[in-house]
DNA sequence: TCAAAAGTGTTATCCTTACACCCATGT
DNA sequence: ACATGGGTGTAAGGATAACACTTTTGA
């Protein structure tokens, strides 16, 4: 075990997801046009990782940010610095409010689902799923030799994707883009394998893509949020100070992907006691006038994270 | 942006957290005597982080690395390298069965409660909470200036450790020790801050020190297997390939740290259909003879992770 | 007056929890 | 016979999902 051998070197980089919802649509702060996530180096005085994405974050939106929490570590292959080393990326999930005082260029927030079209099920099953999608993974199933195989990626197919009975879990975001990126249809897989695509985009799933693993690391951290929101109140870190009951409704059906059964999510939130009323009504909408609330400041600790689902013993 | 500046460049390290259950005991792999957890460079040569784990665990057990995850990735300020640069550990879990073809020395298997005796609650409460753990944390919490940080202090003590009516959360195994660190309570705190202890243990809470920031890691691992037993089938990994239910639910009570209830425990297999019998029974036990089962190899397609917990609106 | 959105009540169902009890074997 | 552990039945309670319905505003 030499310690200080060169091939143990490597470049640190810390990428991040910056997540927001702006006028009912999932945000996220992106660079280079939309192509790539703000990254940024990890140096030597920095105090931990998530101490240099802080600093390096605010210093280009110049705005505090909020709630961060590390998404996952990658060192894919092909990724490698002008000196021949690997670069390891740690992927950092960030939730904020959009803030217009980005002084940089090409830096912006970009609505999500751009690149991740058939993640957006808020208007019922998107058509290019049973368009584009299964018949593209259909093919590839197919293409396998053995039959072992070949019946194994249907499988996994219908069930990622909740075709054939399966339900659709909004989730496993991740495993759908790995999967699309296995079976070729996206376009950074056919950039990684060299076959320049002749026609262009023939046979490829729409969607936006990013440079390096980019779409990957975004991917990781929408399945994050979309997990979290459903036993922490990370919302918290998303709404503006004031807000109706839709609002926060809609605000999480953006970051979802699906809808929600109305009169259910009212009595879940207030059954939760997360929220206050202000006393204010909101104005200008048509319909009704809502009830303003607010985030409880003082429930802070944690809500009694329960989290049994094993059956224990009492203890007497 | 100077892409390879020198402050850039890191030293690259893979932290292994290798679980196994023996005879009803949870056990971890260690090196230098059970001080730290095995450690090894990340390399040019690894075609990924994961790969990269695996190639040299293998090396040193001897066998297979079944289940891997990747856990948390630190780069905490005390831990740079023989030429200064810091040290970024990812950290991974890994769950096995315990095997002797261990060649190397100063690597064996030791029981993890040896690290954390207060984790241990299969036997009710351990008394040095009351008798240690508590009373040092409530000085602590009284050493706070501002009368505000002293309640908060007091609070998070009692949420963290289960007192003053807020129940024991076994998952929360990583914020206890962070706690008791923060308070100085445990050797790596007074050990980073310098001050050389004078007359050993005193006022220290009892539990086997680790080097670095291991015990940590170790907590982040324990922590991950406890939430992850819950919701999925995990024990897969870690269970011979015939046992009693049991055996199981010794296993389960070794890793949660609690006694489950049996008739309920019971139920909960015999729906989630992921067992089958064998027909044999099992011999040599006191009472009456089990039914040996074995996990059913079909039902590998992920168990339909149903993962609701929002009121979603029905598709129509 | 009507559309649109806010907000409330109620029931069926399922899952979890707790308690009580019977079964099969060795000594 | 009885101690020991294996194994089953069932009822209470709580959470969720689905349905039907009332209220309050602006155009």
């Amino acid at each position: 075990m030499t310690a200080f051998a060169p091939d143990r070197v490597v470049t640190a980089e810390l990428v991040a997801v910056l997540v927001a919802v702006t006028r009912g649509q999932p945000r996220v702060l992106t660079t280079q046009c939309g192509q790539a996530l703000p990254a940024g180096p990890f140096q030597q005085a920095h105090r931990s990782l998530q101490a240099g994405l802080r600093a390096w974050v605010e210093a280009q939106t110049h705005h505090p940010l909020g709630y961060v929490e590390q998404l996952y570590t990658f060192a894919d292959q092909d990724r490698i610095d002008g000196a021949g080393r690997r670069v390891v990326s740690v992927g950092y999930l960030g939730l904020t409010r959009e803030s217009d005082s980005i002084a940089v260029d090409n830096v912006g927030w970009q609505d999500w689902y751009g690149y991740f079209p058939w993640e957006d099920w808020r208007n019922g099953i998107p058509s290019l799923i049973e368009r584009v999608i299964l018949p593209g993974l259909a093919t590839w199933a197919g293409q396998a030799d053995d039959p072992n195989e070949r019946t194994h990626r249907r499988q996994r197919i219908a069930f990622t994707f909740g075709a054939e009975d399966f339900p659709w879990n909004e989730d496993m975001i991740l495993q759908r883009y790995e999967l699309l990126f296995e079976a070729g249809l996206v376009p950074e897989a056919v950039r990684r394998s060299g076959h320049p695509q002749p026609g262009g985009a023939e046979g490829l799933v729409p969607g936006q893509p990013m440079n390096h693993d980019h779409r990957r690391i975004l991917a990781t951290g929408i399945a994050r949020v979309r997990a979290k929101i459903k036993y922490r109140p990370v919302m918290f870190e998303l709404m503006p100070a004031e807000f109706t009951l839709t609002q926060l409704q809609t605000a999480v059906e953006a970051l979802a992907g699906r809808e929600l059964h109305t009169p259910n999510f009212r009595r879940l939130m207030a059954q939760q006691a997360l929220l206050e009323e202000t006393g204010a009504m909101a104005t200008g909408t048509p319909g009704r006038p809502a009830r303003l609330y607010r985030f409880r400041r003082d429930v802070r600790l944690e809500r009694a994270i329960a989290g049994t689902s094993l059956p224990f013993a009492r203890q007497p």
